[in-house]
DNA sequence: TTGTTTTACGAAGGCGGTTTCGTTCTTTCA
DNA sequence: TGAAAGAACGAAACCGCCTTCGTAAAACAA
């Protein structure tokens, strides 16, 4: 490994000018700072990242927090995209992702403790149970935050705006004929579920619809989506005339099933999902569904961070930032 | 932040001794340690990672690199599922995983000098342009490193056994009264995809019959599996009975493309994907394909790169592993 | 008792940078 | 032309931790 002491050793410097040439200071001399750097190129010098961060005390790393509980994460097309995005911003300002653990060598550390050891600059919840004790340490350390698509309260949040998307669901099924929706929730331990369930609740509200038909499914894929509405067919009564999904899975699920019910989609019941994955578009019927910008999301997450970095103003607000949804008519629903 | 030094000085001892009861040295008396130890929690310590691996030269972290280029990543359900394996693996023996970068700070790194500047300890390529020139010269640079489905020579490599799943379709198809089969191929910038077909040809001429209809698929997506059929269906007089495509999002294209086409699937045509993702067992109908081991590919991945970073014997040759497949016969085949 | 190991600890140097603060040597300006 | 200002550079301290080495006290052996 070669040093600044090598370089300065062989020009016949001091290692401080060797430094400052290299941070291209202006106390070095154009004529130096060029023979400097030449020699440096010449000889592979690198530097070396833990020296530097020991000695200015920035880090320029990010990190990631995916909660692991939850077994939505990384392998959840909808965070790993959002993640791509962020990564992508934040990398190209020159900070490193880290996704942040629990353990070191053979130490296990809080969050917070990771974040210290780190020294870490700023740190992305992605997913997580709201009711993790080592969250609360975190949040009130003072270390730059941000999450996604999380219920984390004070803290700042970027999400999809569930409240605008489900009532364009609802509007959009209403326009159409429908007189009886019916919802079939994600997991209550999700904030998106949460939000989305109330939404409906108030929209159908405003409209004095009934907004009783509501079956939670116990997760956010094809199987749950399938299982919850059976339990729907088998809770009430009424069928209904049209089927709002909390996600894109379980609305296939929810296809399935009625199909193997005998229920014809969009004919005798329209479905639509969230989230707009890539698949929706080609399964049949192809799926009317509420898109969430991945990349808008993401992008507005690092922006976010970076701003309370900075230590701009107002950055660090515990503000809800929607991210405008789109609704895709496809052919799920009349 | 509290320090070593912080504790010495309250205590009455040297930062030395401290520290050495931090690492729980044999130099220390117990009671010492103890007290040390105690102190060390009361005040709130948490040590300092840089200096640590300044001062060791450990750094206890491993790179993850995802070439940019192509545009399957991180979102690509397939390699964030061996990545999660991967990190759950290595996190847990104490590991950090970061995603190597290009820029540090403001300036622009290659992929070794990232490496040095971080002193990793190794690192998983995942995918890759195989001709990118940083990887050479990581290659060669003794940095341990492990890839994954790539085609990277002489790095050791952990890889779905694509002959042997080939074989197995091939042969079920047969088995099941096929005479014409055809290939969906991947793109052929993917080295998985070059091995399928490789292995398409070479069973095919085992068995003395015609490997001749094949389309390469532009992409590994849905839309370009549907694009490819087409392409065959243009280019080829002939109808084959079983289409055997290189990855489920393209199989999933060939059989929408073949009913629009008016080709019943199985009963005209036979289809089979490869990969097993969740959605194949719920489409309608549900896909028979070749299941890929994500869990243990990124588990095998994690062990091979760190019995390297061990210095363990044989660790470092450029064998490749192949991690078996599985049949998993489904709708979509008669 | 004396001599030899062990044990327990401290002083100090090093890891590879950054940064402050002099100190020369030039410029600049009155 | 002399004084003040600025430019260019080096010495040294420091970031927080680890580790070697020396030493005094304690434990053991002869």
């Amino acid at each position: 490994m070669v040093t600044i002491y090598d370089i300065a050793r062989k020009i016949g410097c001091a290692s401080s000018t060797v430094s400052k040439a290299l941070n291209n200071s202006k106390e070095v001399s154009d004529s130096r700072k060029a023979e400097i750097l030449a020699v440096a190129k010449e000889m592979g010098y690198v530097p070396n990242a833990n020296a530097r961060r020991l000695a200015t005390k920035q880090s320029w790393s990010i990190g990631i927090l995916f909660s692991e509980d939850l077994n939505i994460g990384l392998e959840h097309h909808f965070f790993s995209g959002i993640l791509q995005a962020f990564k992508t911003y934040v990398e190209d300002l020159g900070y490193e992702v880290t996704f942040v653990s629990k353990k070191v060598g053979t130490q296990s550390l809080t969050y917070l403790e990771w974040c210290k050891y780190k020294d870490i600059d700023g740190i992305l919840i992605v997913t997580v149970d709201v009711n993790d004790e080592n969250l609360n340490e975190l949040r009130q350390s003072g270390i730059p935050i941000v999450t996604v698509d999380s219920g984390l309260i004070n803290v700042p949040t970027v999400i999809s705006d569930n409240f605008q998307g489900t009532r364009m669901v609802v509007e959009y099924l209403m326009s159409r004929g429908a007189k009886r929706i019916a919802h079939i929730a994600g997991p209550m331990r999700s904030f998106s579920a949460m939000e989305r369930l109330e939404a409906f609740k108030t929209v159908l509200g405003q409209y004095e619809m009934d907004a009783s038909m509501v079956v939670e499914a116990y997760n956010y894929d094809f199987n749950s989506g399938r299982n919850a509405l059976m339990a729907m067919f088998r809770a009430f009564d009424e069928v209904p005339d049209a089927i709002y999904a909390a996600s894109d899975d379980i609305a296939l699920g929810v296809i399935i099933a009625l199909k193997e019910l005998g229920y014809k989609v969009p004919e005798d019941i329209s479905v639509v999902g969230f989230d707009n994955i890539e698949l929706t578009r080609y399964t049949s019927p192809s799926l009317t569904t509420v898109a969430q910008d991945k990349v808008r999301i993401g992008t507005e997450a690092a922006k976010r961070l970076i701003a309370q970095i900075n230590k701009e103003a107002d950055a660090g607000q515990a503000v809800i930032n929607r991210v405008p949804v789109e609704l895709i008519v496809r052919e799920s629903t009349k």
